[in-house]
RNA sequence: GGCGAUGUAGCUCAGGUGGUUAGAGCGGGCGUUUCAUACGCGCUAGGUCGGUGGUUCGAGUCCACCCAUCGCCA
């Protein structure tokens, strides 16, 4: 019974450099392979990189390179993220390989084969951002793409078409038939409902450009982007282009039991309707599953080019370690909903669970009290003769090592994370009430040795649990316990279940502490060396830089503006914060007692000295804050636009706290 | 506009088939321990469960309408 999984990410399109968002797939990817070894199972996982189409051609050719010159270029960085973030990969496509494009030919002909190619003529608008075409209706103003907002081009070409028609009946079926088919459940119904509106034939071949895989027999016509690119799931396992001599598609594909695509939710139709219908043209068994998960934003703002927030992966795995990185992926936001991607939630979360919980709960057990007092020994102990206290935390282990195991099978990474660390505070808990550096103080072996083994043996399961997620922190914990990394085995099952799997006698290691805290100090300079800087107030949203007329839904009440004290101020002291790139700190006269002390983020457009004497706008009641340790008492308006930042100001000398209306 | 979803403590979220004082984590507050990475543990949130009206002996949990937010609509 072997059980094979299979699971992919989508493959990455080239034009891009990796961030978080491909991270973000890519590790949860690894993780449940990760799982399904621990399990026994053989896995294969597979992702890669989408390396034809318009845009490459153009970019190529933007930057003077031969398109395959120009991605394999581009291919670098995305190994070495996956590497870094130790994303253990079994297959790597690469959409110009030529098992890829033979593979997409034989897809091409057995569709073809079963009379669902035909070709016709085709004018429609044309988005080269998204290689696809746009109906009139979807366009914005202008004929612009909704989605990139640049124009579109009118294109007419004859074009082979495929017969999705045909299948809008079978796909229904098969989503009826296979309800987790795709998830999450919410997903599912929106693709049910966008077939059931009926399926129109696809136009899958371009004559616009090369670069791609040519048509069989008509290689005037290169096979749509879509087509040849979902196809890299059965290619880079051999596929039926290699047919009979490719054991990989037997067993992982043909034969396998599980198939999972980890898709964002913006390519969810290709994957859960396209997909699905080539397969079954081709006669070719359709994948399991397809999981559609969410968007991360960036402290809070979408990541996007314009806004300079496009967050690669490797600056955080040097930052806190791939590990680390890893967790905060999958406990942060439930895999299938939208979330955040925030310094402040993963330092907060590194501190609290990791360095407070997981760390310190192995650190004063291993490092303190069983190196002090029982020679840093794993003690040998009679588990039929343990208390009540202890069987009770042994139940607790048991219950979260089931509970864990089918949340991540269900690839509910953050409900198995919260049980894990459901155990993690048992843990600590069971260590205060029984107290071993007590009982060490009274002597009592047997008791001090029965609660050692308890907690050790704790650790252990929560080094096989954690595994998945943070691999190389797993086998430095079993190395502190005395234990063996961790090598998962064919048919081998290794998910805790038995109790009592530490060897006694073994000697502990005390290395430094897993997950060293960040102190204040630590976490300001690495917030400074990522370029974070602390939000001054607890609105996420920035003012957006361009295009920001107010929309008819963007009226607030005038008794809203009215709650904003607006006054003028006269800046009497100017200076740099020490560290800070952005941060000056004012001293202001706002008509008060008292002059106050502002920090405004203008450091980068204005000199102290040139700011003395001004006369700025300041809201005087925000509610003050600290930054880089001082506390703003308000903040002072200012305009920016691309040029750069420009503080309000007054024409004429107004008395320091007049109000602004 | 059509279809679908969501709206629960400051924040992020749990709350099958309706039933005693609505929960967790984080943050905040108070206390406590000293084995430990100034870490752990205990206590503490008085939240009109978006609003209104209904069904019911009883609704966060069912129904209707409304409001807000979000997703999908080739």
């Amino acid at each position: 019974m072997a059980r094979p999984f299979y699971v992919t990410t989508p493959i990455y399109y080239v034009n891009d450099r990796p961030h978080i968002g491909h991270a973000y797939s890519t590790v949860a990817a690894d993780v449940v392979s990760r799982y399904a070894r621990l399990r026994g199972r053989p896995a294969y996982f597979l992702t890669g990189l989408d390396e034809h189409g318009l845009k490459i051609e153009r970019r190529a050719k933007e930057e003077g390179l031969a398109p395959q010159e120009f991605v394999d270029r581009m291919a670098a960085p995305f190994r070495l993220a996956w590497e870094e973030l130790g994303c253990a990969h079994d297959g790597f496509i690469r959409t110009t390989s030529p098992q890829h494009r033979e593979n997409v030919q034989a897809l091409w002909k057995l569709m073809q084969d079963r009379g669902d190619v035909y070709l016709d003529d085709y004018e429609d608008w044309y988005c080269v951002g998204c290689e696809s075409f746009k109906t009139e209706k979807e366009l914005l103003e202008g004929n612009l793409c909704p989605i990139h907002q640049k124009p579109v081009e009118r294109i007419k070409e004859r074009s082979y078409f495929f017969r999705l028609s045909n299948y809008t009946q079978p796909l229904l079926d098969h989503y009826e038939a296979h309800p987790d088919f795709v998830q999450p459940e919410a997903r599912l119904n929106e693709v049910k409902s966008f077939v059931k509106e009926g399926l129109r034939d696809l136009s899958i071949s371009r004559t616009s450009f090369r670069w791609g895989v040519p048509v069989p027999d008509d290689p005037e016509h290169v096979v749509y982007v879509w087509l040849d690119a979902l196809m890299n799931y059965v290619s880079a396992l051999g596929g039926p282009a290699q047919e009979g001599e490719a054991p990989l598609y037997d067993e992982f594909w043909q034969a396998s039991e599980t198939i999972i695509h980890i898709v964002g939710k913006d390519i969810l139709r290709f994957h859960a309707i396209y997909w699905p219908a080539f397969l079954m043209s081709a006669g070719i068994r359709l994948p399991t599953q397809v999981w559609a998960h969410g968007w991360l934003t960036v402290n809070g703002e979408k990541m996007s080019k314009s806004l300079g927030n496009f967050l690669p992966p490797g600056p955080l795995v040097d930052a806190f370690g791939a590990d680390v990185l890893r967790y905060y992926f999958m406990r942060e936001v439930g895999f299938g909903q939208d979330g955040d991607f925030s310094h402040r939630n993963l330092l907060n979360r590194y501190n609290g669970e990791l360095a407070n919980g997981l760390g310190n709960l192995m650190n004063r057990i291993v490092a303190s009290i069983v190196k002090k007092n029982l020679g840093g020994r794993v003690p040998n102990v009679d588990l039929d003769a343990l208390d009540e206290i202890d069987q009770q935390l042994i139940e607790k282990a048991k219950s979260t090592s089931q509970r864990a195991g089918q949340h991540i099978e269900a690839l509910a990474f953050h409900r198995a994370l919260d049980s894990i660390w459901e155990l993690v505070s048992s843990a600590n808990k069971y260590v205060d009430s029984t107290e071993p550096w007590k009982l060490a103080k009274q002597d009592d072996t047997t008791r001090l040795e029965q609660v050692c083994y308890t907690v050790l043996e704790t650790l252990r399961w929560l080094s096989i649990m954690l595994f998945p997620v943070m691999p190389e922190k797993c086998n430095e914990l079993r190395e502190q316990i005395g234990m063996p990394p961790l090598l998962p085995t064919e048919q081998v099952d290794l998910w805790p279940n038995a109790w009592g799997g530490l060897r006694p006698g073994t000697q502990t290691q005390t290395a430094t502490p897993l997950f060293p805290r960040f102190d204040e100090s630590q976490e300001r300079s690495v917030l400074e060396r990522l370029g974070v800087e602390e939000a001054p107030d607890d609105k996420k949203k920035a003012p957006a830089m361009t295009d920001s007329a107010p929309s008819q839904d963007d009226f607030i009440e005038f008794d809203d503006f009215t709650k904003v004290d607006l006054r003028v101020a006269v800046i009497k002291e100017a200076e740099k914060v020490e560290k800070s790139k952005k941060l000056l700190r004012l001293i202001v006269d706002a008509g008060e007692a008292e002059p106050r002390q502002i920090l405004a983020g203008i450091s980068e457009h204005y000199a102290p000295e040139d700011l003395i004497g001004r006369r700025v706008v300041i809201v005087a009641n925000l509610k003050p804050r600290k930054l880089m340790g001082l506390e703003s008492q308000g903040m002072v308006l200012a305009a920016s636009d691309d040029n750069g930042l420009s503080v309000l100001g007054v024409d004429r000398d107004v008395e320091p706290g007049s109000s602004a209306k």
